[in-house]
DNA sequence: TAGATTGTTAATCGATTAACAATC
DNA sequence: TAGATTGTTAATCGATTAACAATC
């Protein structure tokens, strides 16, 4: 992902300058806090947190160091405070409107995930090219024509797209997204994007998983012997 | 007696250590070079597969270098030979059986995808726990009550399995699969599971890739900068 | 041969990790 | 105070990149 970006480090609060690891692995210590909070854990050491999330416990405080020193030395991190600070880092303690387009198979999935809910997203529109998937209703929310993206956008201040189109379609869709304003592009889609510079695009690839998995299958049939 | 994992480097053929970082884009130069070919293309240079996959060329040569010497200086890459010797290297020249688990709105999104097959998978079966479920027909395969998994796995040779389950069921899902021989698990559900070493797990996790946006979307509006 | 482009080198950059001083 | 655990340092490791010699 290239972001090119230029820091006004003006204000003391803000912008940190936070690595790109340490940014990917945020969310899934909020995971493990939210888990840790649900069983009534009120208090937990960066030993306990780095299991719940699988990493290793020096790896954790040092991308917790980067947010501030949020743990009490002896004792370690109050689980709703940490929480809280990492979700306000994250950008999660109000909902973001996210405008998914293309309801085939995956866009239902998607649409119907209650989990982007929970985690600071809203679905405020579903989009599709097809008239036949207008007027559907998914997950309470109707299916619109492709069209509609640039008064939703406005409307809802949407800066965040979801693209699970065909490849064919997806250039052309984040092209329109960009267009209206949206910035940040989350494609289900098995294609390359191209977008400008300012505009952040995260992909989710299913057979690339996949296929990871089988380069490491195929080497431990081959010649290596595990005891 | 502890034996550790021994790698028998002896042929000089296979084992070549590609890292980590390489892997997880042999497949998308797969992909570009699928795409270019199926466009005619029968020669590229490495500027253009670069250009196609998103990457920059250095990376891109650097890269291919790991798995031997397939382009011709002055000319560049003959696409369909170096498509197979990246098909060769990830290991999907044959199919690899693979198993869905958990049958809901992400499990039959997964189960339609038709870019498995054309990739190197082949969904042997589809399992799920929920009795209502079993029986219905996805993509053309049945349904299957979850406790076949063994039978199937041992059947078809199974090494990779996919966790399409709610949280809650996701670590009995894996145990489960491990016990039968998987060693390769693609997991969706939004849990980190445990493993014994040996076994590869990947996660693909929605909410935390829209987390990643939205910290960056942040960072845009607040007091900075792109230029 | 002259032009083009690979494959490799080496420098740089970023991420991980162990160890421990600070401090509750 | 003694024990526990954080936050930070510094060393190591792995990934990226530019530059260019090799060579078609």
């Amino acid at each position: 992902m290239e972001t090119r970006t230029l820091t006004a480090r003006t204000s003391p609060e803000s912008a940190r300058d936070i690595p790109e690891a340490t940014v990917a692995r945020l969310p899934v210590y909020l995971r493990a806090l939210t888990t840790l909070s649900e069983q009534g854990t009120g208090t937990c050491s960066s030993e306990e947190l780095a299991a719940a999330a699988g990493v290793n416990s020096a790896k954790l405080r040092k991308d917790l160091s980067y947010l501030g020193s949020y743990g009490t030395r002896g004792v370690g991190y109050d689980v709703d405070y940490l929480r809280y600070q990492i979700a306000r880092e994250i950008g999660v303690t109000q909902d973001w409107p996210v405008v998914i387009v293309g309801i085939g198979n995956l866009g239902h999935a998607l649409a119907n995930y209650s989990g982007f809910r929970s985690r600071g997203f809203r679905v405020v529109a579903l989009l599709d090219a097809d008239p036949d998937r207008h007027d559907e209703v998914v997950a309470g929310v109707d299916v619109r024509p492709f069209n509609e993206l640039e008064g939703i956008v406005t409307e809802h201040g949407v800066a965040i797209g979801v693209i699970a189109t065909p490849a064919l379609a997806a250039q052309d869709v984040a092209d329109r997204m960009v267009a209206t304003g949206i910035s940040s592009i989350l494609n289900f889609a098995p294609t390359v994007l191209s977008v400008p510079a300012g505009v952040d695009v995260r992909k989710v690839d299913l057979s690339i998983e996949l296929q990871i998995l089988a380069y490491h299958e195929q080497r431990k049939s081959h010649g290596q012997v595990t005891a």
